[in-house]
DNA sequence: ATCATATTGTTTGATATTCAAACTAATTTT
DNA sequence: AAAATTAGTTTGAATATCAAACAATATGAT
């Protein structure tokens, strides 16, 4: 097995266990999926409108109202009108949906400390030099 | 920031970096992401059985069910009856299913070679090596 | 050998996810 | 003021997923 195919190989493995991994913890909680992505993606950027939450998820925005509807239904989160221009709305995660999201935030952590405890320190220093550096340059 | 929060973040936006990289790119295939998914299983893993099948996707056999259904509609894969017992069905790639296979695996190395081209060669063996002893010991 | 138990895979019924396209309401441009 | 654009919702359709019930087959215990 060559270079090249040994790097893809690790690469995808790493990604598939953090996917499974981030599986696994949303299933422990009382969220779906696309809503814990959400409630992620409210808690990282604050209160935002339909439009740029659906392009930080991926998704059209149809699909968010969908999970916004479920959000609000569930008490994670509240949609409010701005006057300076009535079509929008903001969304807001809740102290309900503040409360998941940190929750979240701490499971994130777990699992770095769970990768930083099979690493050297000097490893760690390298690993996030490297990740700094693709996370800028490679996508 | 400090060195926890700064690696956590790194690493999920690394993680989300990968996402959204293989959504797109399945987008462009034929194929959906369930239907994907199980074709880089049976490209890695072979001739399995539906319950193998299913394990490795981590999701239910009703749900594999579902998939394989698609999967031999679309003449991507086949399932076939075993002698020796007549419960078991392994399911194969077809041609079709093994070109789409080595298409998506192409993907995979243009994406190793991107991430490749940003770090130095000294990176590069530092970065398999880590994900190497990650994979092996904290999932 | 036979009966109970376990296993493989499918089906069913329900909920969730997602998109494209049509639509409404509000804003901006011409 | 009319036309074009934008934000968000609704609708209709396909896919994804699970848990539970089920059918067919295999295994184990007596």
């Amino acid at each position: 097995m060559n270079y090249l195919d040994e790097l893809t190989q690790e690469l995808f493995t790493f990604f598939n266990g953090f996917s499974s991994w981030e599986n696994s913890v949303i299933k422990t909680s009382d969220l779906t999926v696309a809503e814990a992505h959400a409630i992620e993606v409210l808690g990282k950027h604050g209160q935002i409108n339909m439009k740029s939450l659906a392009q930080y998820l991926g998704v059209t925005t149809g699909t968010t109202t969908v999970t916004v509807d479920r959000l609000e239904k569930k008490e994670y989160a509240t949609r409010e009108s701005i006057k300076e221009d009535r079509r929008v709305h903001l969304i807001t995660l809740t102290e309900k949906g503040q409360r998941a999201f940190a929750e979240h935030h701490q499971y994130h952590y777990n699992l770095t400390d769970q990768i930083l405890a099979v690493l050297s320190s000097e490893e760690n220093e390298q690993l996030l030099k490297i990740l700094k550096k693709i996370n800028e340059e490679a996508f």
